[in-house]
RNA sequence: GGCCCAGUAGUUCAACUGGAUAGAAUAUCAGAUUUCGGCUCUGAUGGUUGGGGGUUCGAAUCCUCCCUGGGUCACCA
C-alpha cells in the first residue's frame, strides 16, 4: 500500500469520525518548493462536502494524520492547502526498498500489445530534419510504452511505390551513365535523391519550352515528355515489366540501404517493415464490406463515399469512381492487415506530421464505424514542423538540412566543445570519437524531444548545440560525474547507514524526485509525450547538482552520511540513464 | 470562408491536465571566488500568460467573441 493511499484512508477515517461526512475523492500534490512539506492535501475539494472554514478542516484532519500515520512527521496549513511532512525514516525507507535503480521506473508486462509506426518516408529522397523528429519522436514513445509496461512493435511502412519513385527512375535512366552508389562513393538514398533533382530541373526546361511554343501554363505541365514518361514508367510497373520492375528494385534496393545507415546512426529500428508495394492495394475489399454494412454509400458514378457529417466532419471518398483507391483506402487496408498480422494488437500509433490531423480523424472513425474494436485505441502523434530560422524547408529550393549532414555537423560540434574542456585527452581515439558521437546525439535528440511533440520548433543550429543549461550534454554530464563518484567511493571503506541519517532538505528533495519516477514514466505514456520525461530529468538533475553543490558527497570523515549519499548518487545516475534509454540517448561513463 | 493546432520573461522551453506568489535555462547587470569535474558561487532585473468578456473558493489551463501565425479542406500521396 503506497503511503498516499494510507493517506486516504486516513483522511476518509478523519472526516467521518470529525464531521459524520463521507468523502468521495481526496487530491494530493507534491507540496510546492516554497513552501515547507512533502505532500499537499487541497482542502478546497472536500468543502463539497465538508462545510466550513478550510483552514480548520486542514488543522483538524492534519492533527489527525499527525496522530495516526507514523511516517507523518507535522504538518501546516496554508489557506485551503494542507502541507504534510514526512519523517526521515520514511524517506530512507522508501529509498532502500528499491533495490536496483537500474530497472526501476518499469512497470511489470500489463499484456497490452500496441503498435507504433513512425518514419514511413518516401524512397526518392534522402531523410531530412523533419523526419528527424518523426523518428525520435515516434522511438522514444515506443520505449515509453514499453516501460508503462506494454509490448511495442515498431514499424514503418515505406512509400517505396508512386510516381515519386518513378521520377527518379526517369532521370536515372537519360543522365545516370549506369551510375550506382558502388561506382560513385554515394550514399544510395543520396544517388537516387539528386535524380529527383535532375528531374525536376529538366520538367521545368521543358514546361517553359512548351509554353514559350504557346500552350498554357497548365496544359504544359500536364505535357512536358519527362512526367509523361514517368507516368508511363508507372504504368508499366503496374503491369509487372520486367525491366522496369528490375531498376524499380534495384534503385529502391539503393535507397533502403542509406536509410539503414541513417537509422542506425540515429538509434532508431523496427520490428517490422510494411511495403506500399505490397499494401496499396489493400483496402477494396473493406469497403465492399462496409458498402455492405451501411458505413459507406455509392454515388452514380461509382464512387464511394463515407458520410462523416454527423460526427461534425464532411463526405470522405474512400473509392474512386474509377474503382482505383485513394490514400484513405489503402490506409483502411494497412490497419486491418496489421491487426491481422499481429492478432495481439488492441492499438496502434502513427506518427505523422499535423498536416494530417483531418486525415487520421477520419481513418480513425471508419475504422470505428467498420466495428474493429481496437480502433478505440488508435492515437495519431500528431507533431509540428521544424522550421529554421531562415524560413520554411523546402526540398526545391535546397532548405532542407539533411538528417547525415546535422548529425555529423552536432559531432564535431561536440568534439570542439568536448575537447576544450580538455578532461578526456587520456582516452583513445576510437573512444573520443564514441563519445563525442554520444554527445552530439545526446543534444541534438534532447534539443528535439523536450519540446511538446504539437509545437512547431523553430531549429537553431547554433543554439542546438549550446552545452549549457537544459540540454542533453548537460545531462550526459552529471551521469559521466556520479560515475566518477563512484569509482571515487570504491577505493574507501564505507560503514553501513541506517534510518536514523537526518537528511538534508536537498537529499529529501531528491528523495522525493526520484521517488516519483515510475508514475511520471506511466503519465509519459499516456500522454504520449518524451518530453514530460526529459523535463523530469532536468529537474532531477538540477536537483542532484545543487545538492551536490551544498553537501559534499564524500567528505573528509566517512560516515554512514558518505555511504547513504554515494548510494543515494548511484541511484540518480541509474535513473537518469534509465531516462536517456526512454529518450534514445547514450550516456557516457566518462567525459 | 469552415474546421484543426499554436500564441507564456528579450530568446528557447516548463507549469504534475482547474490549485498556492506562473518556474527553469539562456541573455543582461551587480558582487564574490579561482580548480574536491559545469569558465565556479550568490543575488538582481525581466510577465496584464495575444486581447476582451464569462464560469467559481481559484483560470495560462474550461466556455465565448476577436487578433496573430501555421495547417487543412482534391476522384494527390
Amino acid at each position: 500500500m503506497s503511503i498516499e493511499d494510507t493517506l486516504k484512508h486516513q483522511i476518509i477515517l478523519a472526516a467521518q469520525k470529525r464531521y459524520g461526512q463521507t468523502l468521495d475523492a481526496v487530491e494530493f500534490q507534491t507540496t510546492r518548493k516554497d513552501f515547507v512539506g512533502d505532500l499537499t492535501v487541497v482542502i478546497f475539494p472536500l468543502l463539497r462536502v465538508i462545510k466550513g472554514n478550510p483552514v480548520e478542516i486542514g488543522t483538524a484532519i492534519g492533527d489527525f494524520l499527525t496522530q495516526n500515520v507514523p511516517e507523518i512527521k507535522g504538518f501546516n496549513v496554508v489557506k485551503g492547502f494542507l502541507n504534510l511532512s514526512f519523517e526521515d525514516a520514511y524517506f530512507i525507507n522508501t529509498f532502500d526498498a528499491v533495490a536496483d535503480y537500474s530497472h526501476y521506473g518499469w512497470a511489470e508486462p500489463n499484456g497490452e500489445t500496441v503498435m507504433v509506426e513512425y518514419s514511413s518516408p518516401n524512397t526518392n529522397k534522402p531523410l531530412h530534419l523533419g523526419h528527424i523528429r518523426n523518428n525520435l519522436l515516434g522511438f522514444s514513445v515506443s520505449e515509453i510504452l514499453k516501460a508503462s509496461g506494454k509490448t511495442v512493435y515498431k514499424t514503418q511502412i515505406i512509400n517505396d511505390r508512386g510516381i515519386h519513385i518513378c521520377k527518379s527512375m526517369w532521370a536515372w535512366q537519360h543522365f545516370g551513365n549506369g551510375q550506382t552508389p558502388l561506382s560513385t562513393g554515394l550514399k544510395g538514398d543520396k544517388l537516387v535523391g539528386n535524380y529527383y533533382v535532375i528531374f525536376d530541373q529538366k520538367y521545368k526546361e521543358q514546361v517553359r519550352e512548351l509554353v514559350a511554343q504557346g500552350h498554357s501554363e497548365e496544359d504544359a505541365a500536364k505535357q512536358a515528355p519527362s512526367l509523361q514518361q514517368a507516368q508511363e514508367l508507372l504504368r508499366l510497373w503496374e503491369a509487372g515489366d520486367a525491366e522496369v520492375v528490375a531498376l524499380w528494385s534495384e534503385m529502391n534496393q539503393w535507397v533502403y540501404d542509406g536509410f539503414e545507415t541513417t537509422y542506425r546512426k540515429l538509434g532508431v529500428d523496427f520490428d517490422q517493415n510494411y511495403y506500399e508495394s505490397n499494401t496499396y492495394l489493400l483496402g477494396k475489399e473493406h469497403i465492399q464490406e462496409g458498402l455492405e454494412k451501411g458505413v459507406f454509400y455509392q454515388k452514380e458514378d461509382g464512387s464511394v463515399w463515407c458520410d462523416l457529417t454527423q460526427d461534425g466532419l464532411d463526405h470522405k471518398l474512400v473509392l474512386r469512381s474509377d474503382g482505383t483507391s485513394v490514400y484513405m483506402t489503402q490506409d483502411i487496408g494497412t490497419a486491418i492487415q496489421r491487426s491481422i498480422d499481429y492478432p495481439k494488437v488492441t492499438g496502434m500509433t502513427y506518427t505523422v506530421g499535423n498536416e494530417q490531423d483531418y486525415h487520421f480523424k477520419v481513418l480513425f472513425l471508419i475504422l470505428g464505424k467498420l466495428g474493429y474494436p481496437w480502433a478505440k485505441h488508435l492515437y495519431h502523434l500528431s507533431y509540428g514542423m521544424v522550421d529554421l530560422p531562415s524560413g520554411k524547408m523546402k526540398s526545391r529550393e535546397g532548405t532542407v538540412v539533411d538528417a547525415d549532414d546535422l548529425i555529423h555537423e552536432m559531432q564535431e560540434t561536440a568534439r570542439e566543445i568536448a575537447q576544450g574542456l580538455g578532461k578526456i585527452d587520456d582516452l583513445a581515439p576510437e573512444e573520443k570519437t564514441k563519445l563525442f558521437e554520444q554527445i552530439g546525439l545526446g543534444a541534438l535528440k534532447y534539443y528535439i524531444l523536450k519540446v511538446d511533440p504539437k509545437k512547431r520548433i523553430l531549429f537553431d543550429p547554433e543554439e542546438s548545440v549550446d552545452f549549457q543549461g537544459n540540454t542533453g550534454p548537460f545531462i550526459q554530464y552529471t551521469y559521466a560525474r556520479i560515475q566518477s563518484i563512484g569509482r571515487k567511493a570504491q577505493g574507501l571503506v564505507l560503514p553501513d547507514y541506517d534510518q536514523t541519517l537526518d537528511l538534508h532538505d536537498k537529499e529529501r528533495s531528491v528523495l522525493k524526485l526520484l521517488k516519483g519516477f515510475p508514475e511520471k514514466i506511466q503519465e509519459a505514456a499516456l500522454h504520449y509525450s518524451p518530453a514530460l520525461i526529459a523535463n523530469y530529468t532536468y529537474e532531477l538533475v538540477k536537483e542532484f547538482n545543487s545538492f551536490y553543490q551544498n553537501v559534499p558527497i564524500l567528505t573528509a570523515e566517512i560516515g554512514p552520511e558518505t555511504t547513504f549519499r554515494v548510494a543515494l548518487s548511484q541511484a540518480v545516475a541509474d535513473v537518469i540513464k534509465t531516462s536517456c534509454s526512454l529518450l534514445g540517448m547514450e550516456v557516457p561513463e566518462r567525459m
